[in-house]
DNA sequence: AATCGGATACTCT
DNA sequence: GAGTATCCGATTC
């Protein structure tokens, strides 16, 4: 992460969610104490046809209209869950994989899988591996069950286009850990 | 590569 | 109220 940026979480946040989505890269995330770095995001602003938000706030996305640190957990097709962190109102950064790191055994239970590199690499996985259900949204990122370990070390971020959208495709607005293997997809 | 699951929301009628 | 689409994943082909 840059070193001009702020660590404290409501700051880190209140920020244009491209540049936290890039910066969110390399943080350690766990939630009830069970978690891994994050190496792929995605960001999603009001003034984005492929985002909750553009066609205004309904009872669904009502937390992306809170204000910034929160969690916004929605469904995804009906059977995954979602874990976004809100930026600006209207404005949020999708979590879409996890290098597991704590709690390994847990979540091995959670999604009956052995394999590390298939636990958390997927916005709906990394959700049934931390156990993140509707009860965390619009719940505050600087509280329990949350816990974030941003990152002070240079590392390599690669961007791309976003992944599962008919609208606004071209968007390069895909960040990861270059090289993980953790990755939902390769750039 | 194709299918299906089944919540939420939008678009008509 | 029906029809369609959606920020996906597991399973089957």
């Amino acid at each position: 992460m840059r070193g001009d940026v702020s660590r404290v979480v409501p700051e880190f946040f209140d920020r244009d969610a491209v540049a936290v989505a890039a910066d969110l890269i390399g943080t350690q995330l766990t939630v009830n104490g069970v978690g891994g770095v994050i190496v792929e995001t995605e960001a999603y602003t009001p003034d984005d046809p492929a985002s909750h938000s553009f066609r205004g706030q309904t009872p669904r996305n009502a937390a992306m209209f809170g204000i910034p640190a929160h969690a916004y957990v929605y469904r995804s097709y009906g059977i995954h869950w979602c874990l976004n962190f809100v930026c600006r109102p209207g404005s949020a950064v999708l979590i879409r994989a996890l290098e597991p790191r704590v709690g390994l055994e847990v979540m091995r239970e959670r999604r009956g899988v052995e394999n590390a590199r298939l636990l958390c690499a997927g916005p709906g996985r990394l959700c049934q591996a931390l156990a993140v259900t509707a009860d965390l949204d619009g719940r505050s990122l600087d509280a329990e069950p949350f816990a974030l370990d941003f990152d002070t070390d240079t590392i390599a971020v690669i961007r791309g286009t976003r992944i599962g959208l008919t609208k606004a495709v071209d968007m390069d607005w895909r960040f990861g850990l270059q090289g993980s293997p953790f990755l939902s997809r390769k750039f």
